[in-house]
DNA sequence: GGGTATCGTGGAGGTTGTCAACGATGGAGG
DNA sequence: CCTCCATCGTTGACAACCTCCACGATACCC
């Protein structure tokens, strides 16, 4: 009887690291949601934010992870709720810099401080020393794959 | 200017947990296509497999952080396809215990190797030690929420 | 200039997340 | 015994998400 011996999924990291995403995007969505955001448009927000001359939606894709064609509804979606603008590229007129408008900066602000308290919740019994190694090899799983 | 001060997204645990979540999964999927799982079924079949007695589908979902709905699904397909049973419960007869078949156990097997081969792309870059840090620390996180 | 590549966009099809019901069963209390 | 309430599995509906492909517009290379 040597059949079904892998590990159990308690010890798969691919198991728990989708777990635990799980848990921190629901409890972030269900703080984002007063402010009109969800956690993938908040991310695009956030990252317009952070940018100081914007972002074509091609890095905004590579960054997040997404496909393109994802990140063209998430714009469309900021556009109407007037927190971001889409700037023509004077570089290249293909691209449409993503770039926030002063509203969009405050919602942003508003938001993020939603979104950090209610992570907190899931992530509380992390230290800080803890949080600075997860980060560390989150990032590192991300840059495994390119 | 105090506006737009928050970390920067890259910090963000819940943003890496679920980008590198993703790169982890959609490495998983991709290997569990050739024997005919995705990840969540996947995962069904595994817990099935390393219970003695059978799971019922709450426990399941329990474990899973799935919605009971969404279990019932994953047990019909894992049930065409000859990998699993649902058995009545003596206990309680609402309960409908979910037990592996000499076949689902066999595929359990194969699948659990090419899925850990798979996750060894994304994962590769972590040690020993750090793996069981991180594991530690994702079982922590589900279980802050309950 | 002409061929090739990239950017944004749209659409199709399948998967997942969320929620509200329903029948069937179990359990507690009168 | 009977009634009220909780639980289990199941179904259905709807939104969100993922994946892939194709197109027009623009850029780059030669």
């Amino acid at each position: 009887m040597e059949v079904c011996m892998g590990q159990p999924l308690a010890d798969d990291l691919g198991f728990l690291l989708s777990r635990a995403s799980g848990q921190v995007v629901r409890a972030t969505n269900a703080a984002l949601a007063e402010h009109g955001l969800r956690v993938r448009s908040y991310s695009v927000l956030v990252l317009a934010c952070e940018a100081a001359d914007g972002l074509s939606q091609r890095e905004l894709a590579t960054v997040l992870g997404l496909d393109p064609s994802q990140v063209v509804l998430l714009v469309d979606e900021l556009a109407a709720a007037g927190l971001v603008e889409r700037q023509a590229a004077e570089a290249d007129r293909r691209t449409r810099l993503v770039v926030p408008t002063p509203e969009g900066r405050r919602v942003r602000d508003a938001a993020g401080r939603a979104a950090d308290a209610a992570a907190e919740t899931p992530l509380g019994l992390l230290g800080d020393g803890e949080r600075d190694r997860l980060r560390d090899m989150l990032t590192r799983i991300w840059t495994a794959t390119g």
